[in-house]
DNA sequence: GTTCTTGCAAACCCTTTGCACGTCT
DNA sequence: AGACGTGCAAAGGGTTTGCAAGAAC
């Protein structure tokens, strides 16, 4: 719906990914990237292990974290590691480009979008003689009341 | 050394937090942030415990994970989350607003400066009625040739 | 003296791995 | 047929926690 990228693309992406790294295509390989486009928000690998069973798919955690990662390599999917959680992802054309505003204060998480970074990221790389990929910005900010912050765990700085 | 804040500044900083926090100044806790200024550079929970040990101080993990902790919180620490690596952390002093450029083939780490990206906090955090305490940004990249990047994994996209 | 901190070990969570079975090519 | 992928459960690594002893206030 909000989708910049329809889930055929994506797996037309992944089926050619898999063909030239000679993976194999798996039916549960197709069902991962048919679950996540449904998802349309950050996940975790257990959260889809688990909604993935909800919805019927039989499905083991070792394939979702191997899928994962192979869906990650191809940049399909990109991947977030917030501050003391376990891994997110969510896909990468879902709002290209965006970053996140973290709340110390209550772990509220914002996404942004902001120009200019990615040509930070590629005027850097190019510095090194590399080409950027991608990047991620966590910005950590605080409310300026700590009654603003509903959410505070009373840990303020 | 090269240290733009000495260690005097950061322990008075940090007595000033505990005292403000009603935390208690501990032995232990002024000899971890001591260790550490000794450090300039990354380094994760785990290394830190081992070198205090090997130094002669008695210390636990839980205190060296608890310190580390109080650290961040009152900003004295930056702590990051490398792809698939346990936190790291680094004074804030030591090079502050640098960020990191990560090669997605080898894993190599290169730290760079980048006027700007401060202020693009700040601004997004004002437009959310926050202010902005720090950053974290991480580029990815690859190497234009496999074959230039020598600790290859041989997973490239 | 009371409350907080420490140290230790066990518990915990997320993720990876080993192995037997199943399936893609 | 052969190599690779899957599922399961167990192992693994990093981090947190519960509790008794000790230290800061």
């Amino acid at each position: 719906m909000a989708q910049q990228t329809d889930i055929e693309t994506l797996k037309h992406q992944f089926a050619e990914f898999l063909r030239r790294k000679q993976y194999r295509n798996t039916p549960e390989r197709g069902k991962v990237l048919d679950r996540i486009a449904e998802m349309d928000r950050h996940f975790s690998a257990d959260e889809l292990y688990v909604t993935m069973n909800a919805k019927g798919d039989r499905i083991s955690r070792a394939t979702v974290y191997s899928t994962l990662d192979l869906l990650t390599k191809c940049t399909i999917l990109m991947k977030h590691r917030f501050q003391g959680e376990s891994a997110h992802y969510e896909l990468s054309s879902r709002m290209p480009d965006h970053d996140h505003l973290i709340c110390v204060e209550c772990g509220r998480i914002v996404e942004f979008r902001e120009r200019g970074i990615d040509d930070i990221g590629e005027r850097v790389a190019q510095g090194l003689g590399m080409t950027a990929v991608n990047h991620s910005l966590q910005i950590f900010a605080v409310c300026p009341d700590p009654v603003t912050c509903e959410h505070n765990k009373g840990d303020e700085a």
